[in-house]
DNA sequence: GCCAATACCTGACTAAAGTCAGACACATGT
DNA sequence: ACATGTGTCTGACTTTAGTCAGGTATTGGC
């Protein structure tokens, strides 16, 4: 048993012991702790479909408990107008109330809990929640292959030209048409998006080059996740890729004002090479040869 | 809504999401969830009471756990030979097999979560995961008023005197017997012990020294839960308590191989003073006037 | 030896949570 | 217009978790 799994386990168990009890605030509100969940869930309202996605609940369960919360005037259930046969969920002002009183009891809680700490002792504890909380879902983010064409692939690289545009010292322009079909598998690329509640939070693609020869393109990381190494993950994800779609040298280009990126790169055992391209831009180029 | 709270219902609600899952190695082994958390409760063996304590358990319920348990050839369940109206339940060789599989399954998604970590990233949690167990531990810790003859404060006590024993240059001896009935309300007094998971984690005690004179006596908190602030939060219990019984003033004796002891009296606002007993094992005293 | 208290057991009951198969309305591609 | 698929609803069912009111065996105080 490794150091890391122990202290995760033993603090799971205090954990659930503890602060599990912030989840007993679902009770008690006269609803049985499934529809509250729902209710919880629909927050501004939302679809019936996205409902029995996130709470992995049966069709035919959701459908009597989202009748219960019609019921009790919690919740109006409606035909989707750009679909009928789909439903949408809105809370009711009735509903917005209950899950108002469900969090003020949540923060009641919270409160309480946090009541017998001294001020630093709150911010030692908050300071570790935080950290740990940052980390946990860094190792739960899933890193799923995409079309650089989907919706969250465009998501993504809208939020990297953001960043690029704010970092370089003259802005970036990434011009008015961006062909992002190089990374698509059928001409020997590939683009992967890393996914946190459905949020893209860091993702890269790769593109042919050249015999033999694989690029890393738009690499991203979202700024709040920073730190928590999603960056050598997304790398190390785009090496295999870049190995596995049969290149043995892969190669990138950077801006000098990307720091860490550079850092990073040569972490990772890049060299630095002659500008392989013409891409204005792009200051810095580099290399690795993968076994 | 304060940082602290939000931080962390923030972080209970993606570790629910995400860690609660270590949960569901209870699930899949053939048991409903509520037999799998009384074996598990079980142990190395223990009485239906207790179980029933622990857990929160209707006896009628227990009663129907049991069985099914030891129908299935997990635990044995015997009268105890004590006192034969109470049950005792012991895992069988199955049942023990079946806690351990419970124990990799538990390691193995432990281990699974975070293998996407890198070692620093790692360490980094599992620091900021003992940070936040031993806060959140201090910040459940309950201080009860006990007799300081009980058992939980005779325990204290013990632990007390061995560490003194340890520390003191020349060692400590607390001679043959040991009267505590001054820290009773009877006479004036009273004592003090925190409570985690059942065991004392910190004590200490009250008794008259005077006319409107009270005294703080074995103030102790166990060493693995220094930098908890449990230490000042006796110490304010124990004014308090001071305030309650009628003594404006309180006094306390300690050794200066104490430091922290004697850095958080300063702090709490003590001054030192002449001695004022002939304990021969008190070098600092200190009083404060308590308004 | 008797009585009250204690520890557990039994039967009867309930609510919650969820599963499954079919029914039905609507949507989409041809 | 039609076949096929999708999203939801309904009824019938199960398991789990728990409550409650008695009942029985055992114990300790008198």
């Amino acid at each position: 048993m490794s150091d890391a799994t122990a202290v995760l386990r033993r603090f799971n168990r205090s954990y659930t012991q503890r602060i599990g009890a912030l989840d007993d605030s679902f009770l008690g509100l006269g609803l049985p702790l499934g529809a509250m969940r729902v209710l919880f869930e629909t927050g501004d309202g939302c679809g019936a479909q996205e409902l029995r996605e996130r709470l992995g609940l049966d069709s035919g369960y959701l459908s009597r408990v989202l009748r219960q919360l019609e019921d009790r005037g919690l919740v109006a259930v409606e035909a989707d107008p750009a679909d009928r046969r789909r439903r949408t969920v809105t809370p009711t002002t009735a509903g917005r109330r209950t899950l108002r009183t469900l969090d003020d009891r949540s923060e009641e809680l919270a409160e309480r809990l946090i009541a017998p700490l001294t001020e630093r002792q709150r911010d030692r504890l908050t300071d570790a929640l935080a950290t740990a909380d940052l980390l946990v879902r860094a190792a739960t983010v899933s890193l799923d292959p995409v079309d650089p064409a989907s919706p969250p692939a465009r998501h993504a690289m809208g939020r990297y030209f953001d960043e690029l545009d704010r970092r370089f010292p003259g802005g970036f322009d990434p011009g008015p048409v961006d062909d992002v079909s190089s990374m698509t598998a059928a001409r020997g690329g590939t683009f992967a998006v890393a996914l946190s509640d459905g949020v893209p939070v860091a993702a890269g693609g790769v593109q042919r080059i050249g015999e033999g020869v694989g690029e890393i393109k738009r690499m991203w990381v979202d700024d709040a996740w920073r730190g928590a190494g999603l960056g050598s993950r997304v790398l190390r994800h785009l090496e295999a890729e870049v190995v596995r779609l049969g290149y043995d040298v892969v190669r990138l280009d950077t801006n000098r004002s990307l720091g860490e990126a550079v850092a990073m790169y040569a972490r990772a055992g890049y060299r630095e090479i002659e500008r392989y391209n013409d891409n204005p831009y792009a200051e810095a180029f580099f290399e690795k040869v993968l076994g």
